[in-house]
DNA sequence: AACCAGGACGTGA
DNA sequence: TCACGTCATGGT
């Protein structure tokens, strides 16, 4: 079912890309999100950040302001002063601990000769998370971890295949174990997921059209309700 | 005009 | 371990 899944979302939106990279216009449709610089590494590893509980409408905005000023450069964001690094990315929300984050990590990634591809180093580093330190992982230093977020639960806990508030390393094990091991795959994967939610599997989902609907549980609960609720009318 | 968005952390049971 | 409060802007 987790292959199935992937094959229809993949039919359906089509190769994501990610992860977006502000070179290639943040919104265009079709990224070639493979990083190919330290420059681009670090910018994911911000992005990561940056999107934290926040829409990435508002993440751009962030981006935008520190690419202006050439803050997306781990030497320099190491120097910055929190209160400077804060006040340009005031749109992407929670900016004051963000920018101690970002500063954080760009101390520690100043004291290494490539980005950490160990989950553990990295969840270590404060304000770093479990989907944090994945996403760096998969889309910055593109060894496979898959990323699981509340989209990942909110869909699959829908379509039945996994319980709402399972554990975010049960929820990575899962996928990882019927998955193939592989890079694209799980960026691929990760990247529709969030495009489906976007577009389909929001908290109050837009059912219709949906490609998955026939398989979901929400779904025929919904429209149970609604032809009970019609005929009573 | 509430509600939600690609979470993480600190705290007290 | 677990539930809960906190952090904050911008779009719908």
């Amino acid at each position: 079912m987790i292959e199935k899944t992937y094959s229809l979302l993949l039919k359906r939106y089509g190769g994501q890309g990610w992860w977006p990279l502000s070179k290639d216009g943040l919104k265009s449709k079709h990224h070639n999100g493979n990083p190919k610089n330290d420059k681009d590494r670090f910018e994911i590893v911000v992005g990561a950040i940056l999107t934290q509980n926040t829409s990435w409408n508002n993440v751009e905005k962030a981006l935008f302001n520190l690419n202006k000023e050439d803050l997306i450069d781990v030497k320099k964001m190491a120097a910055a002063k929190e209160s400077r690094i804060a006040e340009l990315i005031k749109p992407s929300g929670y900016y004051n601990q963000k920018a101690k984050r970002l500063k954080t990590i760009a101390m520690h990634l100043l004291r290494r000769p490539s980005l950490p591809e160990e989950r553990k180093e990295l969840l270590k580093v404060n304000g770093i998370g479990q989907e944090t330190a994945d996403s760096i992982i998969l889309y910055a230093a593109e060894k496979p971890s898959f990323v699981v977020d509340a989209y990942t639960k909110r869909i699959f806990s829908r379509l039945g295949l996994v319980d709402e508030n399972e554990k975010y390393e049960k929820v990575k094990e899962l996928f990882e174990g019927k998955l193939k091991k592989d890079v694209e795959t799980f960026k691929e994967y990760h990247a529709l997921i969030v495009e489906h939610a976007k577009k389909h599997c929001n908290k109050k989902p837009k059912c219709d059209k949906c490609i998955l609907a026939k398989k979901c549980r929400y779904h025929t609960l919904n429209t149970s309700r609604t032809s009970a609720s019609s005929i009573l009318k």
